[in-house]
RNA sequence: GGGCAGGUGGCGGAAUUGGUAGACGCGCUGGGCUUAGGACCCAGUGCUGAAAAAGGCGUGAGGGUUCGAAUCCCUCCCUGCCCACCA
């Protein structure tokens, strides 16, 4: 028989919204509170996948649980509805996002109801309504005044397909993070945020969260922070000093050239008469060439004629050209140490350059394969032969430093975020252009600036954004001079509604007005002191350098103006490990191997779909999807619902030890499973139970016990079998269960007989049985005989109430 | 090339952190019930040992530490994810 799970479903999520998802408000200031985030969804028109579901259903179960477990619990949900995917998407179906978006928040909202999901939806946000995106403008102005917003023309990756420029964080292996596109270098001037100026904190900062080890090293290796030094290289026949950064001045005596990249402001100036013409054709083709990233790229270069001279040793270093050095990093100059360094020796062997060897792995013998770049003793060093790196660092440090040759220096591999996108489906940015006063921000009583309803708002491709073209709204008196001006055209990147988006929530009010509730944002920092942080944080990995980052910046930005009161937003982050199709692989809609909630959902009911993904394995592991296996899960409901039944009927009153003892282990074991995420061993702990007392008759008390623990993860199905024991409460509001240590604690235990280490018999004895008593009954003992026979025994090694163990000779 | 995670039955995965390897579930086999079953119930199921028992072998490969290793150490192989000319 399958049980009615349509009719339930139907039945509670109907109660639950007329009861206007009251019990799942959080409520500001009151008692101890829980923050328990999603990151919250893209509505893209596909609808939500079972990826969405496992996060979800993840959270929910921690929501439902805290609840019982008496917490005020925060639990909200909203829609990242800016940016380009919703934006392509609404352009592939020829259809403006403003119009689009909200039917697919409705189909989501419609699933998520359909899953069950426990959000307050009091506090509903959605980052493309006016109310909402005058507060992303609002701490853009902010920044702006406080010197982090900058406007610069640089190379920048920019996305043919999607024409719009793009931030490094959203460039993946030389293609756009959203269409998969090769992405080009183009030169355009863009808005930046100086997220370098945080860099040290953002480093920092990452010690004190409790996220998942790889996150943190995601982003220590993003933000790339690398000390070193800045020394001044004197060319020759010129009164030009070129600066070279470098992190291994140990090194410096092996320097037997200098390399600069194609885009340094000298690369053609120090050219010699005899080179120019090469070096001015390299250049020129490196221009040419660089729109398209190319990783397996050769290493090339050219001969500039002119030398620089070393700053110790005064020796005469070629300077070369190559398209090896980074042109926007550190000074774009290297000193060339082919002989401890990877790509100075690929380059030294292809121009058949000197290679010097100056660091030795050890004091007693310098042979080693060259490049060899570890750290070690320095040899061919003049006064600094035989220190170490470490001490011979210091030394020519001092050395330099004399000499006024050399800097201490930090670089950060963390680029500023590129801000501006030639594209509509955005925030607009809230400047104003004015050809007599410069750029003038909007001021504050003059935000929102909205985006407008345009027919045409495909991007134009040329750099300008489609806004250009709607004149009513760019026109605009400067506020400062009254003449015509222009408002800025470009809008913000999918990233900025989300770096605030959990405090939206926690900001949330709505006015009245003719009976209808306006909503608002009011910023408030005793609801965001109360709330923040978010306690535990549940989204996907594929944000860590993104979302994650950038979210953390305007946090600590938010901090310095005194407008939230915690360094960090998400103390603790999980991220649920990627569901893949049944074939192994990534599910995509190209290779038709997605699978699709709704059928499951209809096929088995929402709580099955939440329990078998729970089920599959643990949380942040990349999991097969396996469709046959979610009978398992659909089984063990039927039979819970089966033995309610049963139970309903029963006439015990009082269970037996041995059925208290099992239910009080349970109560422990889901308790701590679900704290620690582990819900995969928390249902097999409850088919476990589940299989123990189907042939037993156990009392109300502790079914409904067990009801409770299973209904953070199957609350449909136990909210019904609740009320069908005359119960009118929400299990939300019911306490969940607390263990009886009485039960806990065994008289009797296993014991498992071991030889030579391995498990030969097994006995059951009393707890705290002594050593010489139980050595008597196991000497005694058939199985054990047998192998005792006729040998020594040298040692027994007895660990209390779990093991003993005969070693033989 | 660098960083991180991981490798356990036919499959998804457990294993209290050094102490019964394979919980739980899927699948499979046999039986029951049934007009029928892709429903339900019962039994079995790491490999090998022709059935049972005794035994032997077993956590990517090899070595080590230990009374005892999936777990700790060393060497190697493989897979996944992220970053990659960052000096």
């Amino acid at each position: 028989m399958i049980y009615p799970f349509k009719k339930i479903e139907k039945k509670w999520q109907k109660i639950w919204q007329k009861n206007n998802f009251k019990t799942w408000q959080g409520k500001d200031f009151v008692g101890k509170k829980i923050y328990i985030l999603d990151m919250f969804p893209y509505p893209s028109g596909e609808g939500l996948h079972v990826g969405h579901v496992e996060n979800f259903v993840a959270s929910d179960i921690l929501a439902r649980y805290y609840r019982m477990k008496g917490f005020n619990v925060l639990h909200p949900m909203g829609w990242d509805a800016f940016g380009l995917p919703a934006e392509n998407y609404a352009i592939k179906k020829k259809k403006n996002p403003m119009s689009f978006v909200p039917q697919n928040i409705k189909r989501y909202k419609e699933q998520i109801k359909n899953l069950g999901l426990s959000y307050d939806w009091e506090r509903e946000i959605n980052t493309t309504e006016a109310y909402y995106y005058y507060w992303t403008q609002w701490i853009f102005l902010r920044m702006y005044h406080s010197g982090l917003v900058y406007e610069k023309e640089a190379p920048i990756n920019f996305c043919p397909s999607c024409k719009t420029g793009l931030a490094n964080e959203e460039v993946l292996d030389g293609n756009c993070e959203r269409c998969g596109q090769k992405t080009e270098i183009k030169k355009l001037k863009q808005w930046h945020l100086r997220i370098t100026a945080y860099a040290d904190r953002l480093l920092e900062d990452l010690d004190t969260l409790d996220w998942p080890e790889n996150i943190k090293e995601m982003q220590r290796n993003w933000i790339g922070r690398s000390e070193g030094y800045e020394i001044d290289f004197k060319i020759k026949d010129s009164e030009e000093v070129l600066k070279v950064f470098t992190t291994r001045l140990d090194t410096i005596f092996g320097v037997t050239f200098l390399v600069i990249s194609p885009a340094h402001p000298f690369a053609l100036n120090i050219a010699k008469e005899d080179y120019y013409l090469n070096v001015e054709e390299y250049i020129n083709n490196y221009f040419q060439n660089r729109n398209l990233k190319n990783f397996d790229q050769e290493i090339t270069g050219v001969f500039t004629g002119s030398y620089a001279s070393h700053p110790i040793t005064g020796e005469s270093l070629p300077i070369w050209v190559s398209n090896y050095v980074v042109e926007d990093y550190a000074t774009s100059c290297v000193m060339g140490v082919p002989a401890h360094n990877n790509f100075d020796y690929k380059f030294a062997k292809k121009f058949i350059l000197k290679i010097h060897q100056v660091i030795s792995p050890s004091l007693e013998n310098s042979q080693v394969e060259l490049p060899y770049e570890e750290k070690g003793y320095l040899i061919n060093s003049f006064d600094f032969d035989h220190l170490d790196s470490k001490s011979a660092e210091e030394k020519i440090y001092e050395y330099l430093k004399k000499e006024n040759l050399i800097k201490k220096t930090v670089y950060y591999r963390l680029r500023d975020w590129i801000f501006s996108r030639q594209r509509y489906w955005g925030e607009p940015i809230p400047l104003i252009r004015c050809s007599n006063c410069g750029i003038i921000p909007v001021s504050e009583k003059d935000l929102p600036v909205t985006l407008p309803k345009v027919k045409n708002y495909q991007p134009t491709g040329t750099g300008e954004s489609p806004l250009k073209n709607i004149l009513w709204w760019v026109k605009i008196k400067c506020p400062q001079c009254q003449k015509w001006a222009e408002r800025e055209t470009q809008t913000m990147p999918q990233w900025a509604g989300s770096c605030w988006y959990y405090l939206a929530y926690v900001l949330k009010i709505y006015k009245k007005k003719k009976n209808k509730k306006i909503p608002l944002i009011k910023w408030d920092k005793n609801k965001i002191a109360y709330w923040l942080p978010v306690d535990i944080y549940i989204g996907g990995a594929e944000h860590a350098v993104l979302h994650l980052l950038y979210a953390r910046f305007w946090h600590k930005f938010l901090f310095d103006q005194k407008l939230v009161s915690t360094k960090e937003p998400f103390q603790k982050l999980i991220n649920q490990g990627i569901i893949l199709g049944p074939d192994g692989e990534k599910m995509s809609k190209s290779r038709g191997n997605v699978v699709n909630p709704d059928d499951l959902i209809k096929k088995y009911g929402a709580d099955s779909l939440r329990i078998y993904e729970m089920f599959m394995g643990s949380l942040s592991e990349v999991k097969k999807w396996d469709s046959s296996a979610i009978m398992g899960p659909f089984r063990f409901l039927n039979r819970v619902w089966l033995i309610s039944k049963r139970v309903k009927k029963t006439r015990i009153r009082k269970d037996n030890f041995e059925v208290l003892k099992t239910i009080n282990r349970l109560i422990k074991k889901v308790t701590n499973d679900i704290e620690n995420l582990k819900y995969n061993t928390a249902i097999s702990a409850m088919m476990e139970f589940l299989n123990f007392i189907s042939d037993k008759s156990i009392s109300k008390i502790t079914w409904l016990k067990f009801i409770k623990l299973l209904y953070p993860f199957a609350p449909h199905l136990c909210q019904e079998i609740w009320s069908s024991f005359g119960y009118k409460s929400f299990l939300d509001k019911e306490k969940w269960p607390s263990v009886d240590e009485r039960y806990l604690e065994e008289e009797k235990i296993f014991l498992i007989v071991q030889i030579n280490g391995k498990k030969r018999d097994e006995l059951e004895a009393n707890k705290e049985i002594e050593f010489e008593k139980l050595k008597e009954i196991i000497l005694n003992r058939p199985k054990v005989k047998k192998y005792l026979d006729k040998k020594k025994i040298k040692k027994i090694i007895f660990i209390k109430n779990k093991l003993i163990n005969f070693v033989l000779d």
